[in-house]
RNA sequence: GCGCUCGUAGCUCAGCCGGAUAGAGCGUCUGACUACGAAUCAGAAGGCCGCAGGUUCGAGUCCUGCCGAGCGCGCCA
């Protein structure tokens, strides 16, 4: 239990020896500035109206009946709240299970509900791009923050294997085949949809296998071997780029299978046969607004075949169905009209309002001498991620994307994102840890052979540190129940500063013997928490740099 | 027009369930390596927390209204 928990306790039965009352949500927390005590409560202000005495007297008799043997001091501060000092003994013994724990620190064993956690799910239609990046570290992250936190997560990616824009993808690249033995393919446009280069590299590689053998069949057939090359070109390309970036998936689902199974069907009858679908100008809708949605939203078209509805209603069914009680899906903040009318959708199906959980991430403005610059897969103007990465490599790009809050807008210049990648703040906390390693290194020692750590007084430098790593376990939890990835680097670099600063004040390997296992086992902590902070977030933590 | 998400230092961003004097990094300026890594540390300058009301002991944080930005409002996904 951590001392926030713990003296949250203390604070409850203290008020009611004094008062009687029992009260809940007891606020404990570090103050900002270290003369207030390590930590500090409001109860007393939050409460006097309730207990109708002024907040200091209430202060004063909370004290007094507080009983929390880890408390060194105790006392009444500015207009009401209580400041707490902890014993040495309690933070040294506390930090002693830290290192006990190891990795494990503040993380929890899976349990519960299993969460189905998607993202990423970009088209087999081309390279990701530096925006597929974002949500590709987000999600990456959430799910292990997530899974530290306790939750049962899986990872999942979902893939439109079929529909308009695959087929308009089928045809560019048939085009560009055609193009290479100088024949002209018919297009259902009227120019070619996507104009990447890639698309001529995926053409390339069709001829090297079959020539042009494809130019003798049945155009439909071979459109058909085309698009089906290409997109599978297109997800081994996107795999590598997601291993690279050391995202992974537990599990792909494709869009073809719903169809093929017959479960876009069983879904959309269902939900004909329901009292929820009207039929208006030859379409059946589906009356989402009784839902939630802003309108109503048509099923299946006219010409009788399904809206994306189908499918996707029918793949969250399904998450369903496999067991998840939570369906937690990252998109795109242009995805912004989705969550409603799925939810919608989802619940005419008799499933909880609370199953379908979305996360928006906002689109990356990508930004060059100042300027927007619009980037589509389809005119061909991307900057992909795989170019990110050859010029700013793993950890500065994993770091750089989860550094702010997903929902704030992400400008990014590619130049000056090269040309200060040397400033990214992730050399900051690697180093941090790099250092710990030399200092082991020099010291003839591991981590593993601290053993028991004698208790002493701490200096401040050396507190903060303590509170810090200790407050480790509340930031993980906190992150994964807002669904925020930020709160972790925003953590490791205030860590890593209170290192460096306890550093420069006091020097480690000294003679006192205590006094160097005290300091060798703040270092062991802070190397610990460092390196599974930075795990949770993709990045190395290098032992030298 | 309606809905969602945002607006904090020159720039990029933090700020826990409403708490005490709003914090970091970059950039600017001044200091600190003859003992463990200076990719570091100490200090200075820099703020109408978009604006205006409201709620209360207390508001960057909650509510309302404006202003500004992004996204969404297809028988596209």
């Amino acid at each position: 239990m951590s001392f926030e928990e713990r003296l949250a306790g203390a604070v409850r039965k203290a008020v009611q020896r004094s008062y009687g009352v029992e009260l809940d949500g007891i606020h404990v927390e570090r103050p900002n500035d270290p003369t207030h005590g390590d930590f500090a409560t409001n109860v007393a202000l939050a409460n006097a109206k309730v207990l109708r005495r002024n907040p200091r007297e209430v202060a004063e008799n909370l004290v007094g009946a507080l009983d929390a043997p880890f408390v060194r001091e105790a006392e009444v501060a500015g207009p009401g709240f209580v400041n707490f000092r902890l014993s040495p003994e309690a933070l040294w013994e506390e930090l002693g299970y830290l290192l006990g724990e190891g990795e494990g620190y503040g993380r929890r064993e899976p349990s519960g509900d299993p969460v189905l956690l998607e993202f990423v799910s970009v088209n087999p239609t081309g390279p990701m791009h530096v925006g597929h990046g974002r949500q590709a570290a987000y999600g990456d992250s959430l799910a292990r923050i997530m899974g530290a936190a306790g939750r049962n997560v899986q990872r999942e990616y979902y893939f439109n294997d079929g529909g308009n824009q695959i087929r308009l993808f089928g045809e560019s690249v048939a085009v560009r085949y055609g193009g290479l033995y100088g024949e002209t393919w018919p297009v259902s446009g009227s120019e070619t949809a996507y104009k990447g280069d890639y698309t001529v590299e995926i053409a390339e590689d069709i001829a090297r296998e079959h020539d042009s053998r494809l130019l003798e069949m049945d155009p439909e057939v071979a459109l058909h071997e085309i698009t089906a090359f290409a997109t599978s070109w297109c997800m081994g390309d996107i795999k590598r780029t997601l291993a690279r970036i050391r995202v992974r998936f537990d599990s792909f689902f494709n869009e073809k299978g719903l169809y093929e199974s017959g479960a876009v069907d069983v879904v959309v009858r269902e939900l004909a046969e329901g009292d929820n679908v009207y039929e208006s100008e030859g379409a059946l809708w589906l009356a989402t607004s009784r839902f939630g949605d802003d309108k109503d939203r048509v099923l299946v078209k006219s010409d009788g075949s399904y809206t994306y509805m189908g499918p996707d209603l029918a793949y969250h069914r399904d998450k369903w169905d496999r067991g998840f009680r939570t369906a937690t899906d990252v998109l795109g903040a242009d995805h912004a009209g989705y969550p409603p009318r799925i939810r919608a959708g989802l619940v005419a199906l008799g499933l909880p309002h609370e199953f379908l959980d979305v996360e928006l991430v906002r689109l990356v403005k990508l930004v060059q001498e100042g300027e927007q610059v619009k980037f589509s897969k389809r005119a061909g103007n991307i900057v992909t991620l795989d170019e990110l990465l050859d010029e700013v490599g793993e950890d500065v790009a994993r770091y750089f994307y989860v550094r702010s809050s997903h929902k704030t807008e992400m400008n990014f210049d590619l130049d000056l994102a090269i040309k200060h990648s040397d400033e990214n703040p992730v050399f900051y906390v690697q180093y941090a840890h790099a250092r710990i390693s030399s200092i082991f290194g020099r010291a003839e020692t591991s981590p593993e052979e601290l053993g028991e750590i004698p208790a002493g007084d701490l200096a401040p430098e050396e507190r903060l540190l303590v509170l810090e790593l200790l407050d480790f376990p509340r930031v993980i939890q906190n992150a994964a129940q807002k669904r925020e990835v930020h709160p972790i680097p925003t953590y490791l670099e205030t860590l890593a500063t209170r290192f460096h600063q306890f550093y420069t004040v006091h020097r480690i390997l000294v003679e006192d013997a205590d006094v160097r296992a005290r300091r060798l086992a703040l270092c062991a902590a802070t190397k610990v928490v460092l390196a599974s902070g930075l795990d949770l977030l993709g990045v190395n933590a290098p032992e030298k740099m």
